[in-house]
DNA sequence: CGTCTATTTGAATGTACTCAAAAGCGGTGG
DNA sequence: CCACCGCTTTTGAGTACATTCAAATAGACG
């Protein structure tokens, strides 16, 4: 049963008696999003956020040009949203796609806020959740900053390894923030190496 | 009085009574941070996290080959720490310097796991804090992948106007990921546009 | 005033991009 | 089951953005 692995999952951070995890688990609505549909389009009110059960989900930002970046990828115990977006209430810039069939449990905005205010200890369980989430994007942006392409590339490979079998060359390019031509050209220079 | 201005600063997030201010204010220790010197250097354990009363301070990576990367700028208002290394008791990635003589608030890690403990209000305002803290890096991030080194310049001056009065072209380029040289150039191509 | 660092300028170089075309691969329908 | 379609990946040539290195100029500070 899914249900078991969230409370799991939350139990590593706190402790929840089973009434709170009844009330928990009442607010939560589960979805399935078959592979290629968006839980998010962009410009749509930002409502939701989501606990990924199963599949692969990512988040991407489209600009003027039609390019496309992707900010982050979710699979089996992660939680996705367009976070800006979906605090302060506002049309998402954000898409969120489901790269395989995927099963979710979904959260209202409403029923987030909900949920903190009835069950305080919620409020350290999310505190602890936007500090890896703060960490981990600052981590990203030191790579990006201070080591080149074909570095954060392997990077990436040690750090998702579930992930990166899931996903195209194209949207590990669109993550590491370069052309899908270039990530290509990167892999097989490797493999020169490799072989000479 | 500055203990004002940090309470003040809370309490835009949260309500707290007479007796937990205090008891909050009784775990900040006060600290002058002359100009150019370091609240913390790379590879000592990061024990503290700091909210900056006045002046500015800067965070900043070193890579392997010297070069520098400015994580984030604080001026009054701001807390500021590595994050990472704080939460998990390491030896800092980070440097945080100060651009000018400030004086900003100590608060070490056990107190502030005290803090949390004792007065869970905090837990949401640091649940606040560092979704903040989150959603600004994600949309750096965004920026950094989709647009271009000029047009992420000024975006910057208009984000953070009190912050570029206060630090060198040569600190803004290494926030921006780019060579203080060529940030140099951009802003000199830019005055050609502007005059003819 | 002199020293130290920041900023500017320019030339040569390198990293990554664009565009185009070919090859590979997966899914779908006949 | 095979043929075709669409998308991904590869490859290559030409280009643009950004870097490195060097040197001159400008500013800040004791």
């Amino acid at each position: 049963m899914h249900s078991a692995f969230i409370l799991q999952n939350i139990g590593r951070h706190i402790s929840l008696n089973k009434e709170e995890e009844a009330h928990f688990m009442a607010q939560l609505q589960e979805k399935l999003v078959p592979k290629k549909t968006f839980l998010q389009r962009e410009g749509n009110l930002c409502r939701n956020i989501y606990y990924v059960n199963s599949g692969t989900l990512r988040a991407f930002f489209t600009d003027k040009t039609g390019r496309e970046s992707t900010i982050m990828f979710a699979i089996a115990g992660w939680w996705i949203t367009d976070m800006f977006c979906f605090i302060n209430r506002q049309p998402a810039m954000l898409q969120l796609e489901a790269l395989e069939d995927s099963q979710v449990y979904q959260l209202s905005r409403d029923d987030w806020e909900s949920l903190l205010n009835d069950l305080p200890v919620f409020e350290k369980y999310f505190r602890i959740l936007m500090q890896n989430a703060y960490t981990r994007e600052q981590l990203r942006i030191i790579q990006n900053l201070s080591i080149p392409a074909e570095e954060r590339y392997h990077n990436f490979l040690n750090k998702y390894p579930l992930v990166a079998k899931q996903v195209t060359q194209k949207q590990i390019a669109s993550y590491l923030g370069i052309t899908p031509e270039f990530l290509s050209a990167l892999r097989s220079k490797k493999n020169r190496k490799t072989i000479s």
